[in-house]
DNA sequence: CACGATTTGTGCATAGCTTCACAAACGCCT
DNA sequence: AGGCGTTTGTGAAGCTATGCACAAATCGTG
């Protein structure tokens, strides 16, 4: 497996930081709930929809409705950033996209590093989204001969032995792994060798990481199984409530 | 938008059938904890990964190792289940794999639609993982009449209003959706009334659906963000130490 | 300037999830 | 048979997150 111990990799868990305090402090190094830190990019992406059209503000239950949250979530969330609405008005929206990017740390563009370029990392080096909301792809790796030196855009697919050099020269902050799933334990050994601290990982599997590393999993296969059971789960109700 | 009021598409939310007791019923019908449904994949996966090791049985301890969490919580969702383990010994691999799968409704094979033949599309219509845990993609659709035609392994992609014959002849029970933002709500609302009640939305945007539609949402750049967050505060936190 | 309509910010209750800790159950060995 | 080490299943405690409900603040208008 790997060097480390597992500690867990994985959207569902993650305590962090545990010796601090959630309140007071500089505004800076509060704490956020992890749940409040997973919603802000939804809001984030509802105001960019609501600027574009044409709102100045908005008030928490307009912006609830845009996110697919309650309203209560949203005022509760956004308190949390010391964050200035004003009553009877609502939130400012360009000041609260402003805010949000500010604390999500998305003032300065971050470069992406992606590792496997098959189906999924050919798809995903293709993916407008990324560009269109703070991040850059600034590298394409690959184990495979035959894949590297293959142009993709502007850029060049590299052998993966020149994974350090490539996170240093490019200032790479986030690895994503979508190689197959017996390389991707290796893929994050490297990329935390090379520095890399935050990773976001295709490949079905748990990724062991040693503690500071912030791992996100997405797996398609588990989404498309949670929504099997809910399927399956409407028949069985079914049955039950006929009979 | 759309006809329906919003209910709050997303992964983090989702009150199930609020309604009914969570104890007793038939083994059948009990209401499972959401978040124990969102894990039980995850076993899955480990367990066929044990199975093939050559493991007859297995431990809570060694289960969540290999899952990425603690044992408490392994042996807490496994016992919701009524899962036969036994003291002393652990749970036997292959009964398990067959409880868990029988509970998500894996044991027939479901059959996915993907609409929006792109970049994404694409790259998950040539994804070996969804065929080797369950589901088959039965349909590819697209509105653009280019692509419409075009074939993709031994499926052609049709347009999207042959969308309801389509996803009565294959059985559709799962729709995928990789289309641009600004098409997503039209083709979930096309969906739901074509009968589909379960949808993967990789639109970055907030479907509306009726009640009794399930909407699973991943958003790439939403992820990318939230490590951004974390990325970001370390930085802020090694400041704030070293003065 | 006062009033009414609106909307935030938050204390509090509730619900859900996680973790601990331990008794009960099991297999094995003597 | 009995004792020992192991491991499950679960009650209870603690923690996090959600949602309600309302006081405080703000704006617009007469």
């Amino acid at each position: 497996m790997s060097q480390f111990a597992n500690d867990g990799a994985g959207n569902p868990d993650g305590a962090v930081l545990p010796g601090l305090p959630r309140q007071s402090l500089q505004p800076e190094l509060r704490e956020l709930p992890d749940a409040t830190v997973a919603r802000l990019p939804e809001y984030l992406r509802a105001l960019h929809d609501l600027a574009q059209n044409g709102h100045d503000t908005v008030s928490s239950e307009a912006l609830a409705a845009a996110a697919g949250v309650k309203s209560a979530k949203v005022r509760k969330d956004l308190s949390q950033l010391g964050s200035y609405g004003t009553r009877g008005v609502g939130y400012d929206v360009t000041l609260l996209i402003q805010k949000i990017e500010h604390v999500l740390g998305l003032t300065q563009r971050r470069n992406v590093a992606l590792i496997g370029v098959g189906n999924l990392g050919h798809a995903l080096a293709g993916y407008a989204g990324f560009a269109s909301r703070g991040f850059r792809i600034g590298a394409l790796i690959d184990i495979d001969p035959n894949r590297v030196g293959e142009k993709l855009g502007d850029l060049t697919v590299r052998h993966i032995d020149e994974l350090a050099e490539t996170v240093a020269a490019e200032k790479i902050a986030i690895g994503v792994i979508t190689t197959p799933a017996k390389a991707a334990q290796m893929v994050a050994d490297r990329l935390i060798e090379a520095g890399v601290r935050s990773i976001l990982n295709f490949a079905p599997c748990v990724l062991a990481v040693p503690p500071g590393v912030e791992v996100r999993n997405v797996d398609l296969a588990i989404e498309l199984q949670i929504l099997s059971f809910h399927e399956h789960r409407r028949v069985l109700n079914a049955k039950g409530t006929q009979s």
